[in-house]
DNA sequence: TCGAAGGGCTGATATATATCAGTGTTTGTC
DNA sequence: GACAAACACTGATATATATCAGCCCTTCGA
């Protein structure tokens, strides 16, 4: 954890207008400002372990974190991924439950975590945490069910055309207008997709000979972005 | 639409009380009465559409329905069950978006259906009714993620034993203790498990021969609940 | 600078699952 | 009760995907 010398505030963070606590009075600012801490992760460290008991929720002032299960065979599976302003680990804190998925970070990450105390304060004077809560649960759950249904149904091959789409819509891409802003290992990708890395890896190179995307190394550019929706069979 | 002359009251409804209107004041309560309209299904009636749009919710007061996706050539997931007590249909309605699924009957079932200016009106009085959506919701997302990482990881045989198994955790059994108290087709289930009908009767056959099941037509009786959870791999 | 370790990649093969085809059986309807 | 339609089931086969093995390349630390 690291105090919040960094000179952060939250009444003049930019994620916090646009995440749970939107509509907050100065003074419950001045109050979350004092409660929560900061914490930063190096890529790949855990913020918190499937099965585990949360004490607070986090908002990511900056950065990227997986959100993933593991299976019986240790395997994981990346259920969501996070970015700026994301609110994450928020799920089990309020079923009073234990967490149903690990995250940990995909590169420097800087995180607001705030103590359950805290939260439950904010939220009895502030009804508008309810209703930003309850718009974030369902957009999530909306994402877990229409995921769920694709890995039912839909080849290997389409959804991996719609987690390349996905991640540029999620992380957006760099200064050339192609490349994805974000740098996941082959594994990861196959793990987003719901496939075997090696499985990913010939698709990928599929969709390099067919001239949607150019890869460098883990540096992916779309190319030809209308491919991939038609591969992916997202206009049906 | 039934009108109310079934002489069902939410007053006195037992549902009621364990779903989203626990809290209210008997005004409330008559408020609610007023507006809600029964409605009546019967076996594969469907109660809305994938894609339409919401105008109020469902509340089940007594029946069986499934939630289902169409991917794009027309076959179905099942993503969830709904049985006496529980809400459909709320997800889309708060968002303000179109259903991510459409809802039928699985038997004869009646709910009620409450207009989205009546649930708005009642929110505004009851704080009450959020908390219990962010309970509902949470829920759901649970589900969600983890039937995500079950499609994405585990073989049909396993998931196949898990779906039995939530079977009867979600209807239960009838007076012999063990024959699942819910009639689905083998198509049904297959959708459920995520997998083709023909697989899915393969591995109810096999379950059958290995003595954990017993089959008699539409009727499943489990005879060796431990049997399955160690199949399911749900200890591990 | 070297060596080791991990990650990326490809080909060969195995395997799980889907698909196809055909038969018997139940269900519902007139 | 007879008929059609839907459903349940089984075997044969096709196919998608996973697994295994090996190699090359990059990276990183001693």
């Amino acid at each position: 954890m690291v105090n919040d010398v960094c000179g952060y505030n939250c009444k003049t963070c930019p994620n916090c207008k646009i995440s749970l606590f939107s509509d907050l009075e100065d003074d419950d600012f001045d109050f979350l400002n004092m409660e929560k801490n900061m914490v930063q992760l190096h890529k790949g460290q855990v913020l918190f372990l499937q099965d585990t008991k949360p004490h607070g929720l986090y908002c990511v002032k900056k950065g990227k974190l997986k959100v993933f299960r593991r299976g019986s065979e240790g395997k994981e599976h990346i259920v969501r991924l996070a970015n700026d302003a994301d609110v994450i680990g928020y799920r089990a804190l309020i079923s009073n439950d234990k967490y149903n998925c690990g995250a940990a970070a995909l590169e420097e990450t800087v995180l607001c975590y705030v103590p359950r105390q805290a939260l439950e304060k904010l939220m009895e004077r502030n009804i508008s945490i309810y209703k930003k809560m309850i718009q974030l649960l369902a957009g999530d759950l909306k994402d877990a069910e229409s995921k769920m249904s694709d890995l039912a149904q839909k080849p290997v091959r389409e959804r991996a055309a719609e987690t390349l789409l996905m991640l540029k819509h999620k992380y957006g891409v760099l200064e050339d207008g192609q490349t994805l802003n974000v740098t996941l290992s082959r594994e990861e990708m196959a793990n987003l997709v719901g496939t075997a890395t090696e499985s990913f890896i010939r698709i990928l190179s599929e969709f390099r000979k067919e001239g949607m995307i150019d890869v460098d190394h883990k540096k992916i550019k779309i190319t030809d972005e209308e491919g991939l929706y038609l591969t992916a069979h997202l206009y049906d």
